[in-house]
RNA sequence: CGGAGUGUAGCGCAGUCUGGUAGCGCACCUGGUUUGGGACCAGGGGGUCGAAGGUUCGAGUCCUUUCACUCCGACCA
């Protein structure tokens, strides 16, 4: 492609709201253009480096036996109320009405599609297993779209379904599109970590994430220096926890403690480690049908709790903020409530660091009042997990210590089992003649994420740095001065030449001066340029690799060779 | 959803307080010079000032309504 031909709009300003380095250089590259919030269009570039990284996610998917098919993008919502989920999964989904007045949702991903398309073509066990995918484009109305084509509402997924007829055999299709996840990751370049993970909205049990190592990732993950333990803090766990500080002895008492609404407050009153006080999150949480209670969560003083374990702990779609007056309306006191002696009608979660805890002070829900000398051994109540893992904690499977990295979260693989299945009876025939819903997996790759994943991990303070697997073109030739007929003449041969051999080759023959192309070049992020300009009289010309801008002068009619041998 | 802010040329912005000819830089077009690190000179094109309504002789500017976009937050009760 010649360069004087391309759509490539850079620019050297960069977009006012841009900050992550992908949502710059990727713009400034004239890669993509936002047309409003989380929309982009994919110019020539950008649309290259897309279809490329499809590329290598298609070949081994094919690879490892699974087949692509393509499902609509508008899905009649009556799909998504068979499965229950067209509640649940609330406001990001996206609902509109054709003029007939019937409903439709913008698929945000499609096991009810998928799984109502093999339910009407598979019926017996002997076509199982099948592994079906597509990679298409999804929506989101996500609450603030923002970081480019980190976050966007429309983006480019892959999205695979596994239909088995056994828990066994879907266990094996999971490992193996691990291992397959792995080599594309691996094949794109990037540095990436495999983690246990939270299933969200798509419900099921097991499910691990790809994440993309980068500061700018939106995920904590928590990772263990000594094994190769990882998890989403959403779902990670630790060794159990104690504390060194001797507990305070206390019979039971209600003790007067006016402005102490905070853990800092109350550890200064009493001169008590946090670790020995009880802290309560009032949360509101949303259930289908718009029906709500109010939760307290309670737990050490020392712990942070973890929303999305809070939330899975009472199976509820969300949980939301109370303010001041709903929490007096329930009869609470902000800042003085305790787990014991609730009103009626609110639910009390204790997390499990909580289980026969002694020697305890929590709130009285009382204003101005607080319990010491709280004793839970043998306390009958809900205990469950509801607290984030900190830095400095030990690793439950080798005692190492955890320490919080960031990710982008690249890929996600789920054991579904009947989840989907059986709400939206999609069954087969077992050998036995008998009925059977399928057991089923599913697997997800932000494709169009996967750019701003890679741009992350690789770039410098000049531009992109693509990965040899998902650069737009392998090379760039550069006409120092395009009316300089010897260097003209010359790049046209090499370009001519590079082309016969089916490389994917620019030749940057534009009218413009020496240092606006170098710096395209360098913004753009192709990973290797041939400089044919003033050293030709000698009879030579420059080689260099993007990442790293070494320049190497060669002789100028070994180009073709030097060029071959870098790719 | 809570808070803050911004909408003026393709992009980045000034002008709004104090109403009176629509501006600047980049980009773009024409001609010329220039060609190893985002050149220079000269000329030129491009605007429903986010939208609607109002006040006024006159509104980018004042008033009302509305839409869009961006940023921060949405764990310590």
């Amino acid at each position: 492609m010649r360069v004087s031909q391309l759509l490539i709009p850079t620019s050297k300003e960069t977009p006012n709201d841009a900050t992550l380095a992908s949502h710059i250089f990727l713009i400034r590259g004239g890669f993509i253009q936002g047309v409003g919030s989380g929309l982009y269009n994919y110019l020539p570039l950008g649309k290259r480096v897309l279809d490329r990284v499809r590329t290598v996610v298609k070949e081994e998917l094919d690879r490892a036996g699974c087949q692509e098919v393509s499902l609509g993008f508008v899905t009649p919502s009556s799909l998504w109320i068979e499965s229950g989920r067209f509640e649940k999964y609330g406001k990001e989904l996206l609902r509109l009405k054709d003029r007939k007045e019937n409903e439709f949702v913008l698929g945000p991903t499609h096991e009810e599609m998928m799984v109502n398309l093999v339910r009407q073509t598979v019926k017996s066990y002997k076509a199982l297993p099948i592994n079906l995918y597509q990679i298409n484009l999804k929506f989101r109305d996500e609450i603030r779209p923002r970081f480019g084509l980190m976050r966007s509402r429309e983006f480019l997924m892959k999205d695979g379904y596994s239909f088995h007829a056994s828990q066994e055999d879907m266990k094996r299709e999971f490992d193996h599109m691990e291992e397959t996840y792995k080599k594309i990751f691996t094949r794109l370049g990037l540095e990436f970590r495999v983690v246990e993970a939270d299933s969200g909205a798509i419900g099921g049990s097991g499910s691990k994430e790809f994440m993309v190592l980068a500061d700018s990732g939106e995920d904590t993950i928590v990772v263990c220096d000594d094994c190769d333990y990882g998890a989403n803090i959403e779902a990670a766990v630790r060794a159990e926890k104690t504390c060194d500080v001797e507990p305070p002895e206390a019979i039971y008492a209600r003790f007067h403690t006016p402005q102490t609404s905070t853990i800092e407050a109350l550890s200064d009153f009493f001169k008590v480690d946090p670790f020995y006080l009880i802290k309560i999150v009032a949360k509101r949480a949303l259930y289908d049908g718009g029906e709500s209670r109010i939760v307290l969560f309670a737990m050490r003083g020392s712990e942070t709790l973890q929303e999305v374990k809070a939330c899975n702990a009472v199976l509820a779609n969300e949980l939301v903020d109370l303010s001041e007056e709903e929490l007096a309306e329930a009869g609470l006191v902000a800042g003085y409530m305790g787990p014991t002696k609730v009103p009626e009608g609110v639910e009390v979660i204790f997390d499990a660091m909580l289980e026969d805890a002694t020697n305890m002070i929590c709130g009285a829900n009382e204003k101005d009042y607080h319990l010491v000398g709280i004793n839970l051994k043998g306390y009958e109540a809900n205990y469950k997990d509801i607290v984030a893992v900190q830095e400095g904690d030990s690793c439950r499977r080798c005692g190492g210590k955890l320490r919080y990295t960031k990710g982008i979260e690249a890929g996600h693989i789920f054991q579904l089992g009947t989840q989907y299945s059986k709400p939206l009876k999609a069954e087969f025939l077992d050998e036995k003649g008998k009925s059977q819903p399928f057991v089923m997996g599913t697997y997800g790759i932000g494709v169009s994420r996967l750019l701003a994943a890679i741009i992350e991990q690789h770039h410098d303070d000049k531009g992109c740095i693509w990965t040899k697997e998902s650069a737009p073109f392998a090379v760039t030739i550069i006409v120092s001065n395009i009316k300089d007929e010897a260097q003209l003449a010359l790049a046209e041969e090499t370009y001519a030449a590079l082309q016969e051999k089916g490389i994917e080759v620019l030749l940057d023959d534009r009218k413009e001066r020496f240092g606006f192309k170098m710096k395209d070049f360098e913004l753009i992020g192709v990973p290797l340029a041939v400089v044919i300009g003033k050293n030709l009289a000698e009879g030579s010309v420059e080689l260099i690799e993007r990442d790293g801008l070494e320049k190497r002068v060669i002789a100028a009619d070994k180009i073709l060779a030097e060029v071959m041998g870098c790719l």
